[in-house]
DNA sequence: TTACATT
């Protein structure tokens, strides 16, 4: 039979009575059929234009059933506005075959806005489902199996991590929106799978933008900027405020240098925004508080801190030479928020010394169901540092107080939200090999240096703050 | 106490 119902009802489709096998009568065979009845209700009230609305092939229908048995059936899932049953044109007969005592089967009616030819075909965004919470024990046939009552299952794909195993989610694509519509209305929190911390999660798989936007905020929390406290007052924000201008300006320069895809622009609109946001203190609303907070002050940090790594920005090649724009370090410090000593009259901040601290978060970005994200974004390649020692005048850092225990990675990982660093390199007692505690970076463009100048120079790590300056050129202060 | 690519 034919139904049209509204899409809207949330479904608490029992999934079980709705799985399916290939079989029923072809759809295609309609054309002539009778016993056309309207849903109960003021059928004026109900906007036949709905664009909800879908119309569903439901196949192995019981012989013995008619139009009135099964409207209740499904009117439990949404409103109805026509149900037909097809029957046999001579006979009048169900066109059920006989003996048929399979589950019924659901799906969006070929009519649905099947994309036949490439240029009608909804896009794949709009087909896609993401499916969280699935047993990990569950195969893609397993999945199939589950979703292909609502229609034709074009792709179904299990992530998996390295290891092969299963992470509890998949991707479902179908031929058209309106089943992947009819499949998140039954299926989403339908049931719980064994094992599953909560219940089936289905829903569009996240668009591009979407993705940006998850990229951003993981971005964000590996950034720190999950800790709330670490904005309005700490200088850590001022840095990571730093790191957001640079990186809006980077790719938003970029993207106007048009190397990259439109949605580096939008990447960039973004980062503004996010900065902008910060500026007002309101920074951590927008991001997602993944886990816990920083290290508490007067804990000590553990005994490296890594800078995470701005992956957006590391994973961008080809750059153009000069797409270092300079931000407006006077707009990254609109708080008030002013890394030089002479304007920060709190030297003895002690959120910074959570500093490492709040480097540290290294946990599960997200819960399982947003597994898709690693497969999404893959962790750029790690940065080898150039062999090179020295770039252009211009280009060359010295810092001074370093933390004891900053190696070269780790100055390199502070300084590369503001440019491409070709080396960096702390100092080492060769002694003793500790740190001299200062050190050096090499950007490949002045601006770049300049940038990371403004941003870090005065910056507080514990109870020092950096020293960031030009270094000297080699024949300064050379007689002849 | 503030060091500039170390042997």
């Amino acid at each position: 039979m034919y139904i049209k119902m509204a899409t809207l009802a949330n479904g608490q489709a029992d999934n079980a009575s709705l799985s399916t096998n290939g079989l029923g009568g072809s759809p295609g065979s309609a054309g002539h059929m009778n016993g056309l009845s309207h849903s109960p209700g003021n059928p004026s009230t109900i906007p036949m234009k709905d664009h909800d609305a879908i119309k569903l092939f439901i196949g192995q229908i019981p012989r013995n059933l008619d139009e009135k048995d099964l409207k209740p059936l499904f009117e439990e899932f949404g409103k109805i506005y026509e149900l037909t049953v097809l029957k046999d044109r001579f006979t009048g007969m169900h066109k059920a075959l006989p003996g048929m005592n399979r589950p019924i089967q659901v799906k969006p009616a070929d009519s649905e806005s099947r994309g036949g030819s490439s240029c009608l075909r909804q896009p794949p965004s709009h087909r896609k489902l993401f499916v969280g919470m699935l047993n990990k024990q569950q195969s893609e046939d397993d999945v199939r199996r589950l979703f292909e009552a609502f229609g034709n299952i074009e792709e179904c794909t299990i992530l998996r991590g390295p290891d092969g195993n299963s992470k509890g989610c998949a991707f479902v694509k179908y031929s058209s929106h309106a089943e992947a519509q009819a499949a998140i209305n039954a299926l989403h929190g339908s049931q719980t799978m064994p094992g599953a911390s909560s219940s089936l999660v289905v829903k569009f798989a996240d668009t591009d933008k979407e993705r940006t936007m998850r990229r951003m905020q993981q971005m964000a929390g590996q950034m720190g900027m999950f800790n709330p406290m670490a904005i309005p007052f700490g200088a850590y924000g001022a840095y990571a405020q730093a790191l957001m201008q640079q990186q809006a300006a980077l790719m938003a320069s970029v993207a106007q240098g048009g190397y990259l895809n439109p949605m580096a622009a939008f990447a960039a609109a973004q980062m503004q925004q996010m900065a902008a946001l910060n500026m007002n203190g309101l920074a951590a609303a927008p991001m997602t508080p993944t886990s816990g907070g920083s290290t508490p002050p007067g804990i000590t940090a553990p005994a490296v801190p890594s800078i995470p790594s701005p992956i957006g920005v590391n994973g961008f090649t080809g750059l153009p030479p000069q797409a270092n724009g300079q931000p407006a370090a006077e707009a990254v410090f609109a708080n008030g928020i002013h890394p030089y000593p002479a304007q920060s009259p709190t030297a003895a901040d002690p959120l910074q010394q959570a500093y490492a601290g709040v480097q540290q978060y290294a946990g599960p970005a997200y819960p399982a169901a947003y597994g898709q994200i690693s497969q999404a974004f893959p962790q750029p390649p790690p940065m080898i540092p150039q062999q090179q020692r020295e770039g252009p005048e211009g280009c060359n850092l010295f810092i001074y107080h370093l933390p004891q225990e900053f190696g070269d990675a780790e100055l390199m990982q502070m300084f590369l939200p503001f440019g491409n660093v070709i080396s960096s390199k702390v100092f080492v007692d060769r002694a003793t090999n500790q740190s001299k505690c200062f050190g050096f970076v090499s950007f490949d463009n002045p601006a770049s240096a300049q940038t990371a100048i403004q941003a870090m120079n005065g910056f507080q790590i514990g109870m020092k703050r950096l020293k960031v300056q030009l270094k000297r050129p080699k024949d300064a202060n050379r007689p002849y």
